[in-house]
DNA sequence: AATCAAAATTGAACCGATTTAATAATATTA
DNA sequence: TAATATTATTAAATCGGTTCAATTTTGATT
């Protein structure tokens, strides 16, 4: 099955190549009669002009950048992509995203893609697995493709937007310490994201500079999947005497902290009368819940916009650019889930 | 500012086209020493090599899709998405999204840009106001470019995967009838979409096949951002007796139905002691709220999984298929938001 | 130093469209 | 009907890379 051509199309109407050409680009130099025959004979082999081929002449009219997200689903990421949009457009790109699903390989994948489609740049936000492999990311600076990065990525100097975890968590349980918690523990995210062990290290450091004293079992593995949280939650909690329930938890997100207090309601725990509730992020969903939670707010939207406007800086210049790592502040936001206990 | 192209390289390289091609390329078969040097020149001059004209030779190694949905936010669509992942990735097509943010020309932009990079098709979730304009729709019928859509539209023959809204909401106005409500309203969605004419037209509908008679009053325009819907059903109820409240909401979609619970309780109305509500479209986030949502599924994964089949069935195929119109059956999830008054 | 196989490099053809100057066909006017 | 103006169509150049057969260079071996 052979690729139909313009070639093709042109020999079987009898035409030559620029007559179809003017057909497909809607010109109105060609005569009705001719036009038709044209557009008949399109339908019957089916013709579909490559686009790559046809903008190749032109250069490229439209601007774009691409954004490679961890998962579509999660408004934590899908706000920063608003983000990115708004920059982006005022800047006359259009963007468009795709979502790894934590699969390293799609990231590569797609990272491929967008550069080989003409696509301007790319905002990634990028698989962190221990040693994870980065040759992708090499092969995007060796050909000067701009792109910008939503985490550090170890062994490679490129643009980064990214929070300070630690900070954040520390100005957390901090607070929480403050207001007279006594037994406070951590939630811990997913294994492969870099989030997560960031966020134990600032949990663990914010002891040392307090009365309280850490211990390993102050953290609790439970992932960010809503089902898998909640399980994880209700086993947590069946396992212990009510004495020794903790005072405050923090979560690794406000997507794990709505499983987890989906899970207290069930198990007859409430919030913030019984436990107070930390999350992470500040996503939408979490904010109109009845019981509004308190967390952490990533400045989502920010970090989009800043991404979007290092990335444009890059593709706009004709020198290479210095690298540029900017670090955003979170805000803790206190709303109805956590309570003062002094 | 010339575009640097691949000859430049090579002139101020002193080597040929080929060995620079070779050095992007990652090919072994170039010698350490030119290879740095050309390197050198590559971040010198800041190339970037463009992607359509390297792909134009080669074919295209890697298969895409895109789809065009209207908000990035709202989970229904991104759940779509996910169906349309999922299908795609199993027959070897990466997907890539973007968001017409409700926004026509933008619709307009994207369908004439995935066209135009070589992405093989598309699924659009078209925005449909009034007498739309759909020439974009055309031009891609005119050079064969394989599309679905996530709605109707007048004036085209088109793939179509859509659910039977009248239907639907006519369920469910039936169900609550039958459990005793006597006073049941809606709350319309945003003009734009087609979705709200038909809800109301649905709505409307249930009540010629009941003992109940339908008004206008029973209508209220609310919308779907969150906000504005919060502020006008306090308004509403603001406005009404107690006695004059309705047994029961059937909201436009579940993000209103958010919105209008959680305006509730802020006005001490309890759901569903003292009012009912039914949903729209089942997305995440309401099923986990502590009242969870009884509402109207949309197969969201089923629509995206059956719109990537027929538009990779109509890629695939060498000859112009058959337009094809899908309408998927929604169900009437029953949760914690709806009474039974009898 | 001469020979020769292996490695590196070149350069022309090619991918599939668009563009445009030149030409052919048609329409208009005298 | 011939001359001219207008409209349609063609053919060749072009976009910026990749590919590969042919050629040159390198370096190992005698």
């Amino acid at each position: 099955m052979k690729k139909i051509t313009i070639e093709d199309v042109a020999k079987r109407a009898g035409v030559s190549k620029g007559t179809v050409s003017a057909v497909i680009n809607a010109k109105n130099t060609v005569r009705p009669v001719t036009r038709d025959h044209i557009l008949q004979i399109m339908k019957e082999v089916n013709f579909r002009p490559k686009g790559m081929a046809r903008n190749l002449k032109n250069g490229n009219l439209e601007k774009s950048i691409g954004i490679i997200i961890k998962d579509l689903n999660y408004p934590f990421y899908t706000t920063i992509a608003a983000g990115v949009k708004e920059y982006a457009n005022a800047m006359g790109y259009s963007v468009i995203v795709t979502s790894s699903d934590n699969d390293h390989e799609c990231e590569k994948k797609f990272s491929h893609l967008f550069s080989s489609k003409d696509i301007k740049g790319v905002i990634i936000a990028p698989i962190v697995e221990g040693e994870s492999e980065i040759e992708h990311l090499f092969k995007l600076k060796m050909i000067n493709y701009p792109f910008v990065l939503l985490e550090d990525v170890k062994g490679i100097q490129a643009n980064v937007v990214t929070i300070d975890n630690i900070k954040a968590i520390k100005k957390a349980v901090k607070y929480l310490i403050e207001k007279g918690h006594t037994k406070i523990i951590h939630f811990a995210g997913p294994a492969q994201s870099s989030h997560t062990q960031e966020r134990i290290e600032g949990f663990r450091h914010a002891f040392s500079e307090s009365p309280l004293v850490f211990n390993k079992e102050m953290i609790v593995s439970i992932g960010s999947h809503h089902e898998v949280s909640y399980k994880k939650t209700i086993e947590y909690f069946k396992n212990k005497n009510r004495e020794d329930y903790p005072t405050a938890i923090v979560c690794f997100n406000d997507l794990q902290a709505l499983a987890v207090m989906t899970a207290l309601k069930d198990l007859n725990i409430k919030v913030p009368d019984d436990i107070s509730i930390v999350g992470n992020d500040d996503i939408f969903y979490a904010k109109i819940y009845p019981v509004p939670l308190t967390t952490i707010r990533a400045p989502q939207n920010e970090i989009g916009q800043k991404a979007a406007e290092i990335l444009i800086r890059n593709i706009e210049s004709s020198t290479l650019l210095l690298t540029e790592r900017v670090v955003l502040d979170t805000e803790f936001v206190i709303r109805e889930s956590t309570r003062v206990l002094n």
